[in-house]
DNA sequence: GTCTATACTGAGATAGAC
DNA sequence: GTCTATCTCAGTATAGAC
């Protein structure tokens, strides 16, 4: 992302302290009220040392956004590690898991998505200066279909799709007003049950011909820069 | 929207001097570079009375879009008085129409996408603040799909699928860095051409359960503040 | 490399006079 | 409806201590 200055134990706990102290304003008095002197004030160092850490306050909660990319990735990888799961519930897991850690932030996560509609801005969420988290999050849904049988042609694109659909939940999420989320709980699993059925009927001939179409749609927007690469190497710089 | 304040017709005339004089600001210098204050000067009005008509520099930019939005329905409902269009052609000229509109304007687009992430924000595009023109938006989609035989349990929520799937083409758009983006047309005529062919085969016995799930997914985002009530009377309040 | 302390700038937004 | 004066606050700058 941007300079983690992970140099010192000192500057590791102060970074985390500043973080963590930050979080808590932000989900007791809005992210709006909490001015970064409050952050600075709370957490006992100076203004400057906040800014030494984080170069604005939105990066503050893209720091969080990023420690709750880790902790997906842990909990996913622990489930993936029972063979007897079928596709569908691996599934289910990779996306209630999200949503399980993001439980009590609701309010937090829309400033993901401030930057959407720019693409050259360090924390646009489509971005290529986000790629790196992306290809990861893409990364944990391609394990997660891992090992299934699948179309050759999908299997480059489908984890992609599902990290769209990740990233529509999310959204889906935010505006959710029901009793602890439960529309976008049932939402999810319907969508999970459609598109894993639809898997299972993809070899039919009368599909057939919509694969194709479908297959050369994903690939348009793998060309753009959202996630190119994303299960390669690292390429120079942006595709763009 | 907001209130337009269109007493007079000296206010009339303040506002749309504003909004033009920001326009072509936003246009040369960029977003970003232009000031409340150059606005105000450059329009010949102190930083109040630009303050008086829009209650944020990102509302010049809603209004902006607004009449976008006016172009589209007056462009697509000529196109519409063809009767020898074709589903296919009608949806195409609704796709391809709100591109020509904004095909200088890539941008300035970006700004619609700001406030994607807090459903409370006046200008959050799927917010209850602006159910009004997504409204209107939707019901075009409606007129485009009007008179066509469809599935009754899919004409309820179908304009509504293509007005997300419009601005999911919106910020494909932005995203385009393509001669002329020439990519985001593709793109559209591809999906179109798929969603056609999958309409064509909706009453397929094969594809019937997956229709009734579909519905009842459309369905459940029908229940976000994003579209409700979008073809009948404006309800109370929001629904949330 | 990790901060403190303090002063300063820029620009979006507001209050209240006219 | 319009203007002037003012406020707020994110972010920067600088200079220096450890």
């Amino acid at each position: 992302m941007f300079n983690y200055t992970d140099a010192t134990e000192k500057g590791r706990l102060s970074r985390s302290t500043i973080l963590e102290t930050a979080l808590q304003l932000f989900r007791t008095r809005g992210f709006d009220q909490t001015k970064m002197r409050d952050i600075a004030q709370a957490a006992g160092v100076a203004l400057g040392a906040a800014y030494y850490y984080f170069p604005s306050k939105d990066a503050i909660v893209q720091a969080y956004y990023d420690s709750v990319h880790a902790q997906h990735v842990e909990r996913v990888r622990a489930a993936l590690a029972d063979p007897r799961l079928t596709l569908r519930e691996r599934l289910g897991v990779a996306f209630h898991a999200k949503l399980d850690i993001l439980a009590n932030d609701q309010k937090l996560l829309g400033t993901i998505f401030r930057y959407t509609g720019e693409p050259d801005h360090p924390l646009s969420c489509f971005g290529p200066a986000t790629r790196a988290t992306r290809q990861n999050s893409i990364a944990l849904f391609a394990e997660v279909l891992a090992g299934e049988s699948l179309p050759d042609d999908l299997r480059e694109s489908l984890p992609i799709a599902f990290w769209g659909l990740h990233m529509a939940m999310l959204l889906f999420f935010i505006y959710d007003r029901s009793p602890e989320q439960q529309r976008t709980r049932k939402f999810v699993d319907g969508v999970l049950d459609l598109v894993v059925s639809l898997l299972g009927i993809a070899r039919s001939p009368l599909i057939k011909p919509f694969r194709g179409k479908l297959f050369s749609l994903l690939r348009d927007v793998d060309l753009l820069p959202l996630a190119s690469e994303a299960l390669g190497p690292q390429p120079r710089e942006e595709s763009l």
